[in-house]
DNA sequence: AGTCCACAGGAAGGGCAGGCGA
DNA sequence: TCGCCTGCCCTTCCTGTGGACT
C-alpha cells in the first residue's frame, strides 16, 4: 500500500459506521447497573458487609467460583454501593481493591503490604525495607485513617501460592493491635482446593463467611449478553442465534461470563475490520479461535528462555501418541540445550517448572506410580491441538533452534 | 514382606539485580 | 558511591513414596 492508498484507507476507517455504541460495556473491568442472576449474592454480601454502616467490623468474607462466575463484579458493586451510601451520610469508610495476580502488585508480603500503604496514602519505596518496617509504616497509616476498611483481595490464591499464608496470617492479626480501626477482608478465589491447604487458623479467620458462586447455565448467560448487547452495540448490529451461539460457546468452558462477553467483543471488532454490517455466526467461530490463540501465544512468547525451550521440548514429543514422563522430558531438554548453546537446568528446577506449565494451562501433569519403575509425572499437553504447530514454531524462532 | 526405582517436592543457601539510605 | 536489604532464580542435598518386582 504506498502513501495515497494508506491515505485512502484512513479516510474510509474515519468515515466507517462503527458497529459499537460503547465499547466498554463488554471489557471485564464494567460494572453494570444491574447483575443478572446474582441477586441473591449481592444480597447476601450486602448483608455481610452492612455493619460497616454502624461503624462495626464487617465479617471476613471468602467468597469461591469458578473464573467468570460475577464474583469481582458482585463484590465491586456492592462495595461501590455501600460506599456511596456511607459517603451520603458522612460514614468513613474506606474500600480497597487489590487483584493479587496483576502485575505482581502484591505476590509477596512485601509488596502486598506497601500497596496497601500507599492505596491509604502513605507512599513507601516498593522495595528495599525490611519486611517489619513495611508493617510500621502501613500501621501508620491505617492509624491515619481511623476508620472501616475493606479490603479486597482478588485471586487470593495467587497471593497464597507465591506468598504463602503468613502474610495473610499477619494481615489478619493487624485487627489484634489496633483498635482506632476495623480492617475487614474479602478475599476471591477461583481455586478452592488450595484454601484448603492453608494453615487452618487463616482458614477460620479468613472464612468467618463463606459464599460459593455458581456457574451461569446457557440460558443465563443469555440474559447477561442481552443486557450488555442493549448498550454497547447499535441495534440490528447482532443477528438473531448469535446470542444463543456466543452463550452455548461459554458455557461449554463452565458457563465462563467473562469468556462470553470477549467473544462477543471480539467478534464485533471482527465483523468491523470485515467491513460486515452486522455480526453473523461464522465472525463468532472466528474469535472463539482468535481468543483461544492469543491468550497462548501471548503467554508463550513471554516466558523467559529456559522455560520455552522446555516447553519446546513437550512440544517435540507430543506427536508420538504414547504418554511422556519427566525423565524423558529432562533428557531430550538436555540435548536441546547443547544445541541452542545453553547451560541446562537442574531435573530439580525443571520439575518446578513443568508445575510451572501445569498452572498455566499449557500441559497437563499427573503424578502416577511404575511401581518398580518408579514415580513421576505423566504429562500430556493441554493446548488447543490446533494452536501446537503454529506455537512451537513460534518457539523455534525465537529459541533460534 | 520387603526392596527399590525414579522421580516429587521440602529446606537451605548462593548469586544476582534493583532499590534504598548514608 | 558504597554497603545493605530483599526478592527471585537456581542449585545442592535431602527425605518421602506408590506400587511392580522378588
Amino acid at each position: 500500500m504506498g502513501d495515497s492508498g494508506l491515505n485512502v484507507f484512513f479516510e474510509n476507517f474515519l468515515k466507517k459506521e462503527s458497529l459499537f455504541l460503547e465499547k466498554k460495556v463488554l471489557q471485564n473491568s464494567f460494572i453494570p447497573e444491574k447483575l443478572p442472576h446474582r441477586e441473591e449474592q449481592i444480597n447476601q454480601l450486602a448483608h455481610i458487609l452492612a455493619p460497616a454502616l454502624k461503624q462495626e467490623r464487617p465479617s471476613n468474607v471468602f467468597i469461591y467460583g469458578m473464573t467468570g462466575t460475577g464474583k469481582t463484579v458482585t463484590v465491586r458493586y456492592t462495595t461501590q454501593e455501600l460506599h456511596k451510601v456511607a459517603t451520603g451520610r458522612n460514614i468513613p469508610l474506606e474500600i480497597i481493591y487489590i487483584n493479587c495476580k496483576i502485575n505482581r502488585t502484591a505476590d509477596t508480603e512485601y509488596r502486598l503490604i506497601a500497596e496497601l500503604s500507599i492505596s491509604l496514602g502513605r507512599m513507601v519505596p516498593p522495595t528495599g525495607l525490611p519486611t517489619k518496617e513495611i508493617y510500621t509504616h502501613f500501621k501508620a497509616a491505617l492509624a491515619n485513617k481511623g476508620k472501616n476498611i475493606i479490603i479486597i483481595l482478588d485471586e487470593i490464591d495467587h497471593l497464597l501460592t507465591k506468598a504463602g499464608d503468613n502474610t495473610l496470617y499477619n494481615l489478619l492479626r493487624i485487627n489484634d493491635e489496633n483498635l482506632s480501626n476495623h480492617v475487614s477482608i474479602i478475599g476471591i478465589s477461583n481455586d478452592l482446593n488450595l484454601i484448603e491447604a492453608i494453615d487452618p487458623r487463616v482458614k477460620s479467620s479468613l472464612s468467618q463467611e463463606e459464599m460459593i458462586f455458581p456457574t451461569y447455565n446457557a440460558l443465563q448467560l443469555q440474559d447477561i449478553l442481552r443486557q450488555r448487547i442493549e448498550s454497547s452495540f447499535k441495534g440490528g448490529a447482532v443477528e438473531p442465534g448469535v446470542i444463543e451461539k456466543c452463550a452455548a460457546l461459554a458455557a461449554r468452558e463452565h458457563g465462563d461470563a467473562r469468556r462470553a462477553l470477549d467473544l462477543l467483543r471480539v467478534s464485533g471488532e471482527l465483523a468491523e475490520r470485515a467491513n460486515a454490517g452486522t455480526i453473523s455466526i461464522p465472525f463468532l467461530d472466528e474469535a472463539d479461535d482468535k481468543i483461544d490463540r492469543d491468550r497462548f501465544t501471548e503467554l508463550v512468547s513471554t516466558q523467559p528462555t529456559q522455560q520455552q525451550l522446555a516447553l519446546y521440548t513437550i512440544l517435540s514429543i507430543q506427536p508420538r501418541s504414547h504418554s511422556i514422563f519427566t525423565g524423558e522430558v529432562y533428557t531430550l531438554y538436555k540435548s536441546y540445550c547443547s544445541k541452542a548453546g545453553l547451560r541446562p537446568l537442574t531435573q530439580r528446577r525443571i520439575s518446578d517448572i513443568l508445575g510451572e506449565f501445569d498452572m498455566l494451562g499449557f500441559i497437563n501433569a499427573k503424578i502416577i506410580s511404575k511401581g518398580r519403575y518408579g514415580r513421576m509425572r505423566e504429562i500430556s499437553l493441554s493446548l488447543p491441538p490446533s494452536l501446537i504447530p503454529r506455537i512451537k514454531q513460534q518457539l523455534a524462532e525465537q529459541l533460534h533452534l
